[in-house]
RNA sequence: GGCCUGUUGGUGAAGUGGCUUAACACACUGCCCUCUCAAGGCAGCAUUCACGGAUUCGAAUUCCGUACAGGCUACCA
């Protein structure tokens, strides 16, 4: 086809066109960033649920946007629109403030570099289809479904690459009349890339995170455009993040076949080449195969986004955890960093994992405890308050009755340099520190605590009568020793290892009767800082609750 | 079938040719501390980096082959 031909046949197949590439250009000038600030952008496509994976990878984007002082947007890519689910654009973006994850720019968040949705694209994408088909770097393509069918089934028998390419392209060289007619018999078509690869040939790409890598050239004459008018990824993708002035393409690893395809989109039409990062999937040990898999939406509670939220486990925790996935010595600067904050770290790419990235719930747990024990106990309070407010209201009423009063619990030994670690979620804050409200105490009881040992309650009965909560822990302790030797328990167990006949305990069994009536467990912070939160009315009432339960 | 990528202990992993008799963390086991836990301290936990070969004075690190795993091979993203 001549270039006048070419140019005829642009106007035919878009006539509604009229905005030019040059138009869009000028429309979304180069973004005024400082040197070395990244655009990073997060693409979902709202066909399904938010999971781990979605939420890693636009962590990554924020991060990296944040600490070079960027721009990371929200881009919705729904040109699928067969696959749409309802809800899917507002799950993901109240998923994304749910999770703290935040664009500063894109699909509800504002910017100039909209719309940030592919489906409100599509004069965008057609002016530069349109100008390829001017240069002769794209062309319609009226194959039908059964043609490529057989194409690829002589392919398979042959053994050869699958796909629209080379002598298989039967359309790529077809004149302006055959278009015409093709047209006119109203056929329908497809835009496809008129590749100008060689598969001979080898192409060396540079990843971010995965190094250099070799690839044969592309030569297939990939879809651009669909028979409905609507970009495919590819398409979208070249255009979107040439215009957005996207720096750096943060993506799941299964995107790394289709870089020779994207390079050479952007080689056709004339950008700037972006920096391409590719992180690895989540992957799982299967308990039953030991085979590593991706983690899977069924098998694996974790996957699912709403996992966390339920169960109670922490945004910042999981921030932290996501941390450890994005850089491998992540974990080790936030054990040695106790007082700085996640944006004090800086990421970097050649910390990525490579290979698959395995999902590690008891390091995640054992995050979360660090988490906490890091938390004064007004945050405890006001953070699982929160949690409490959607997920057990009848708590959260309890909380805010109990504000001041409960806090103290929550403060025990968080003073010191060894801080407690014996939270992981807002969902376990009921049950350890079930012996601070009484109404739950009442209810749950001693019913948790089902060892065969039984207190001698006359004994600590005794004991409370004569206590003294306003001395030091030392004092009280010191006065505990006394009272276990004048009871005929040792007064340490290493004594008592000594000569076990000669006693009837030790101090440690006292401390274990009295924190077993006070508490209902045989675990708790310390015993004295609760007896005094608590106060000798209170303490008494256990007294006799554990009678009444003990006589049962 | 073709094209990519990966494979270090129970787990996550550090490591990019000699400083590695493989860091660090989680888990586990034992001891210490101790009123119970938790925390903390100490010790133990891969003589070896999927396997085979090559290069080198020297390899977990480079190259080739094999096995296994994952991804892509759509008018899905």
């Amino acid at each position: 086809m001549t270039e006048k031909e070419r140019l005829e046949l642009a106007n035919l197949l878009f006539p509604n066109i009229t905005k030019t590439r040059e138009d869009y250009e000028k429309m979304y000038p180069e973004r005024d960033l400082e040197e070395g600030a990244m655009v990073t952008r997060y693409g979902p496509s709202p066909t399904g649920s938010v999971h781990l994976g979605n939420l890693l990878s636009a962590f990554a984007d924020m991060v990296y946007a944040k600490q070079t002082n960027g721009s990371f947007y929200l881009r919705i890519e729904d040109t699928d629109q067969k696959r749409m689910i309802d809800g899917g654009i507002e799950n993901i973006t109240s998923v994304l403030h749910d999770f703290d994850i935040l664009p500063n720019e894109g699909y509800s968040f504002g910017g100039n570099y909209g719309p940030y949705q592919q489906s409100k694209r599509t004069d965008i994408y057609q002016a530069y289809i349109k100008d390829l088909i001017k240069q002769g770097l794209a062309y319609p393509c009226f194959m039908t479904e059964e043609e490529q069918n057989n194409i690829k089934e002589e392919q398979a028998i042959n053994k050869v690459k699958i796909g629209i390419y080379g002598t298989y392209a039967v359309d790529r060289d077809l004149s302006l009349e055959e278009v015409k007619e093709k047209l006119a018999n109203g056929e329908e078509y497809v835009i496809r890339l008129k590749s100008p690869g060689n598969a001979n040939k080898q192409i060396e790409v540079v990843d971010c995170i995965k190094g250099k890598m070799k690839f044969p050239e592309h030569d297939v004459d990939t879809v651009l455009l669909k028979k409905d008018g609507t970009p495919t990824y590819h398409f979208a993708h070249a255009i979107d993040d040439h215009l957005m002035h996207t720096t750096h393409v943060i993506r799941g690893d299964e995107w790394v076949s289709s870089l020779p395809l994207h390079i050479q989109l952007f080689e056709v039409l004339g950008f700037k080449p972006v920096k391409y990062a590719h992180i690895a999937p989540i992957t799982i040990k299967d308990q039953e195969t030991g085979n590593i898999r991706k983690i899977s939406k069924r098998k694996d509670p974790w996957f699912g986004v709403k996992y966390y939220d339920e169960n109670g486990i922490p945004i910042e925790a999981l921030h932290l955890y996501l941390a450890t996935i994005t850089n491998t010595n992540f974990e080790e600067w936030y054990l040695n960093n106790t007082d700085k904050d996640i944006s004090e770290f800086e990421f970097s790419f050649d910390k990525q994992a490579i290979g698959g990235t395995s999902f590690d719930e008891a390091k995640l747990v054992n995050l979360c405890k660090t988490y906490f024990s890091r938390k004064s106990g007004e945050e405890v309070y006001n953070e699982t308050y929160r949690w409490a407010l959607k997920h057990d209201e009848e708590y959260a009423k309890l909380l805010e009755e109990n504000k001041e009063f409960i806090i103290q619990f929550f403060n025990i030994e968080k003073d010191g340099p060894r801080p407690r670690k014996d939270i992981a979620k807002y969902s376990d804050v009921k049950e350890e520190f079930s012996y601070a409200i009484d109404s739950i105490f009442k209810k749950e009881n001693y019913s948790k605590y089902d060892g065969n040992k039984t207190y001698d309650v006359e004994l600590i009965t005794e004991y409370v009568e004569q206590i003294d909560l306003s001395v030091t822990n030392e004092e009280w302790f010191n006065k505990t020793k006394e009272f276990a030797i004048e009871h005929g328990y040792a007064g340490s167990p290493k004594e008592y290892k000594k000569a076990p006949e000669e006693y009837k305990g030790h101090v440690g069994d006292i401390c274990e009767a009295l924190r077993v009536m006070i508490t209902g467990r045989t675990k708790s912070p310390d015993l004295f800082s609760i007896m005094k939160i608590l106060g000798k009315d209170r303490i008494n009432n256990r007294l006799e609750q554990y009678k009444e339960y003990s006589n049962q």
